[in-house]
DNA sequence: TTTTATTGATTGATCAGTCAATCAAAAATA
DNA sequence: TATTTTTGATTGACTGATCAATCAATAAAA
């Protein structure tokens, strides 16, 4: 059975098997074994690539927040005119596989895991940074430098919100609703700006 | 030194030391060894009089949304008008003591914490639906009960939002902006549907 | 004396992390 | 080509530490 060249196949398997034991489990006292049971491989290999539980957890964080990053980066690229490229920050963040329930739970998890490890927290502030600035800079070109920093730390802020909200699976708002809001949030604040 | 009418004193104490553990540690994963210190009582006290790790931190999380509460109440009751209640559910929302960085990172834990425990998770959903309604029975007052919910949902949303960024500490935004933001989306809002 | 408050000592379970051993593919050598 | 050596992949078994929970014992008040 063992053949050469495993380690990406296993690393990966890892850390997918990670984000969906924690996102099932809702939190990250989730053990080894489980991790690596969901990944078909014995705990020991979990350790053996990875060297410590925490250092896999960080890893598993930066591979789901690199993925994140790059659909952001595809759905920029086929948006046209500013105000679209705002639509497509958006409408990623609330894409089908980051809203569903085991995924929101997982980041909840992250983020509390974020007050303890400085790693963890470091790759969430550049995820906070880079939905930051990408609205600062697609709204630079409909408002006021102000206006545009102002406006987007609202609408960071929703879109967070909307999750942790999402979260409580009470009254769940939709994917669309989510996005509408949030629509509404910048073209409103737009509007009145123009007025 | 044993004095009879110690257990509503013991309770509160170990309450309270449960909430400023967990802030500082940032996590649910105390023991109840640190807790027990922090109350200045053996740990052997805190089962005697709660049973239970699990049932120490859901009575921590229900007085101290109970205390919220009774902010909440007080600040309406001192504002008038509905324009002034909505304000004073933002203040309090953001008041010294919720938005110290512990107290976040211990309301953070606690929505992880609700992934797995369904009453965690019921007290949660409690608090977000008398926001809510809060912020919709006032908004009724100013425009129609459509826009109202909607425009509840979203500040709603961005309340949360702005304590999760909060919780990241990067770019840390004060209390004050934090209420402007707020207010300015109430504001912004509802002079969009004046217009 | 009975009741309430309190703790030290202990237990049992859980887990992260280690390690020595195994197995099979690949590479080197004959 | 056949044989040997090396190396990467993998695991079962084990260890040490941690911690929630229990309990019997003590001390003071009622």
């Amino acid at each position: 059975m063992p053949k050469v060249g495993m380690e990406p196949v296993r690393r990966k398997a890892l850390v997918d098997a990670a984000m969906r034991v924690i996102g099932d489990h809702g939190s990250l006292t989730v053990t080894m074994s489980e991790i690596a049971k969901q990944a078909g491989v014995s705990p020991a290999l979990a350790h053996h690539y990875f060297g410590s539980k925490e250092q896999l957890l960080i890893e598993t964080v930066r591979v789901h927040l690199q993925r994140l990053r790059d659909s952001v980066v595809t759905a920029l690229r086929e948006a046209k005119s500013p105000r679209d490229k705002l639509s497509a920050v958006i409408r990623v963040s609330f894409q089908a596989d980051q809203f569903a329930p085991e995924t929101i739970a997982a980041w909840l998890a992250f983020y509390a895991e974020a007050q303890r490890s400085e790693e963890t927290r470091r790759f969430l502030v550049i995820y906070a940074r880079r939905l930051h600035s990408n609205l600062v800079a697609n709204l630079k070109a409909l408002c006021p430098a102000g206006d545009a920093a102002r406006i987007a730390e609202g609408a960071a802020a929703m879109i967070d919100g909307l999750y942790i909200r999402q979260s409580l699976r009470s009254a769940p708002i939709s994917t669309e609703a989510s996005i509408a809001l949030t629509e509404d949030y910048l073209t409103t604040n737009l509007n009145a700006l123009k007025g």
